[in-house]
DNA sequence: TGAAATTGTTAGCTTTAGCTAACTCCATAA
DNA sequence: TTATGGAGTTAGCTAAAGCTAACAATTTCA
């Protein structure tokens, strides 16, 4: 599966949560993605072995440089991608739990190409 | 991941196969995705318990009604992803591999849409 | 006919990513 | 100051889907 997609949803959930409130805290994360501590705590572990976060004694679980930048990667393609499906009739939820799935396993190159078109597409 | 990903890559398999071959079995499909023996041997365990194949004495594995509806069905996606990746510039390989991992998780609903856009689209 | 190769299965291991039960640690409140 | 509760961790379970080693059952051919 998803080699990667449930490290970019944590990446994600985090990145979202930090915009949203002004401390991340396990909890939090285990609450919005309805996944039990251990399992959150595990894979807090996991994400700071691989440098994708840090863990600070007031601010809790923050983003490094690295993980940063995947969690917004992620980010910008869920936003367009749910967009884009809406654009063409989708409805919202529909849009999004396929751009959540999706936004994982597209390449960059696909992912550039398809944006490109509606970008041109939707000038007209 | 990918709960139905395994299943439906399996049954495509033998549906390719199928067209190309007039007998499937178990080692060719095995060569085919690159899978050992016991791994193939335990998902057509599993796809003969779920009713998509039946195994003939002659002709070796057979999708059954159910099997080959839902074969043709992610082939079909796989066919139309690809092809669209293509049209939107990105090389045969990427749309490839792109589209076969779109194909597990992408809704009726949004391919359909998507599926539509490109149809008007190339009209143009 | 009997040895060798091919095909398929069984048993059991590994990883990923969930889970529960039960623990620790700490802070607040009676 | 003790106890209650919230947050996080540890230990160990589960399922899915790969793997290897070893074996069984055919088929082929010398």
């Amino acid at each position: 599966m998803a080699v990667e997609e449930s490290k970019e949803m944590y990446l994600e959930t985090i990145l979202l949560l930090s915009q949203r409130n002004n401390e991340v805290r396990s909890i939090d994360i285990s609450e919005y993605m309805g996944y039990s501590k251990p399992s959150v705590s595990r894979a807090m572990g996991l994400l700071k072995d691989g440098g994708y976060i840090e863990e600070d004694y007031k601010s809790g679980i923050i983003l490094t440089e690295k993980g940063r930048k995947k969690a917004e990667a992620v980010y910008e393609r869920h936003k367009t991608l749910t967009k884009m499906f809406v654009s063409l009739g989708v409805d919202e939820k529909t849009a999004t739990e396929d751009a959540c799935k999706i936004e994982h396993y597209i390449s960059d190159r696909t992912y550039k190409a398809i944006k490109k078109h509606f970008k041109e597409y939707s000038k007209k």
